[in-house]
Order: C-alpha cells, then sequence, then structure tokens
DNA sequence: TTCAAAATGATAATCATTATCATTATTGCG
DNA sequence: CGCAATAATGATAATGATTATCATTTTGAA
C-alpha cells in the first residue's frame, strides 16, 4: 500500500470530489486556491502514485493527461471538441469485441483507450445554422 | 486540391512507400539519408496539410503523432509496449456500436482512436519465464 | 533521539510541436 | 515576358506539458 502524504491525501481528496477530469495544473492551481499548496512536480509525481496504485485514473489525451475518480465501473470518453466536456460510456460488447479481436491475433491486452470525438448535444443544437 | 510541392510530395512518397507509422522526427531524418533535406517545420507542415487533404492519416499516441498511409480501409490499432509494434484491426461491429452509443447520448461522432496496448504475439512468447 | 530512506519543491532540462520571420518559389495577370 | 502578390520553406525561437535534478524536509524504524 502507498504511503498516503498530506500532498497526495490532498490530490485524491480533489479528485475524488468531483466528476470533473483533471489535469495537473488545474489541481495544483485548484488545491492553491483551497490552502493547500503543492509544488507542480509533487502534483505529477502524486498523479502517478495514485494512479499507480489504482487510487485514480487516467486518459491520455492529445496534449494532456487527464485525471478523474477510479472508484466507477470501467468506461471509455466522448470528447466534444467544441465545448471539451467529457462524457462517459460503458458497452460491454464492444469490450470483448476488443478482447476477442487482439486474442486472434495473439495479442495480450494490458490496457485499452476508446476516445470518440465529436460535438457533445448541446453543441450540436448551437451548432445549427 | 492542394499543392504537392517536392517537400510534400517527398513526404507522401515517404509514407506511401511503406506500411511504417512514422513520425515527424523520423521524417525528416530519413529524407535528408535519402537527399531530400527538409526543415523539421516544413515536414510538421507538410504532414498537416497531406492529412487534412487526406492523403495520409495519423494516430496520436501520448508522446506524439505517428502517420501512416491513408490508402488502406479504416482500421484501429494495437501497440505493444514491448518493442513499440503497431498492429492494425477492422471490425466494423466495434465502429458501429460506437455510432449506436454516441447516437444514444446525442453525441454526434466526427472521429474516433481506438487503441489496445499490450503485448504482441511475439513479445508475449519471449516474454515467457 | 538518530539515521536512512522517501517525499517535497524550486527550478532546470527535455521533447514534441508551433510561431516567427526573413528568404525563396510559384502563380497569375497585364 | 516580367513583375507583384501569395504561398511555401527553413532556421530558429517560443511554448507547454512533463520529467530530472538536487537541496531540503519529513517520516519511520531501530
Amino acid at each position: 500500500m502507498i504511503k498516503l502524504t498530506a500532498q497526495r491525501q490532498a490530490i485524491l481528496d480533489m479528485i475524488n470530489a468531483s466528476d470533473r477530469h483533471w489535469d495537473a495544473d488545474e489541481l495544483a492551481r485548484s488545491l492553491s486556491d483551497n490552502g493547500q499548496p503543492i509544488g507542480i512536480a509533487t502534483v505529477y509525481r502524486g498523479l502517478a502514485t495514485l494512479e499507480a496504485a489504482g487510487l485514480i485514473e487516467s486518459i491520455q489525451l492529445a496534449d494532456k493527461k487527464r485525471y478523474e475518480r477510479a472508484d466507477k465501473a470501467h468506461h471509455d470518453h466522448m470528447i466534444c471538441t467544441v465545448c471539451g466536456d467529457i462524457e462517459e460510456f460503458a458497452h460491454a460488447k464492444i469490450e470483448s469485441l476488443q478482447l476477442s479481436v487482439a486474442a486472434e491475433k495473439g495479442f495480450t491486452v494490458t490496457g485499452h483507450q476508446l476516445v470518440m470525438f465529436g460535438l457533445c448535444e448541446r453543441c450540436s443544437q448551437g451548432e445549427q445554422k
């Protein structure tokens, strides 16, 4: 079990307290704003440690990595390219098909990431000309 | 239709001539080695232009973007985390399930990326203790 | 307490990518 | 044809996320 230092606990609490997908910088700023100043390097290290321990999860986007709570069922993401909103979805059949495709090729799956890009419901309506 | 300058043509030829997944730096080096010196900025711009024109495709990995030929059927990727090998796969059912999930949530899909990480057949055998 | 290992934080370094800007090439158009 | 407007190139600086470094602080066990 990892050591939950004050800093790591603060990061974990912040992530657990919301449904957001945080990046390192947002966490550092938010913690500082809440009277918990924390070095940015500590945030990066803390996030890596917490993720390795399975206490948080992440998705790797093009530019940066974002972290979210781990106490949910496994899911993938749909990201709105207009407003940046990240929605979650789960589909057991997609998951099992992935594994079967991999198995056919002798590939041992240790992880996967499925992201759909597009417009969320709100943005696609606003987009109406 | 875009203008196929000598540099863009050279990039396109290099990509079309193989099944590799190239990054910008590899292309610049490889072109230079083939007597086609090209500025790295031009490579980045050329890749973006060629991709926008649909002449090449890309996958965004954690660290860098890699480009590949576009003259193949749509497919996704399995990446071996040991040797870095990138295998391709296609599965129509997975694709259609993605779209149906998105539709349920009112999400308009403009693109997606599915990557499985793990061990390719060769590396998982070598891994036997 | 006391010392070693681990963690932190400020900051430098890294690395892919993008921006800048001066130079070069290309494309009409008269 | 010849030149001006436009686009492309390339060297290099800038950016931004992340990691490395290293001195300092904290923690934990003996």
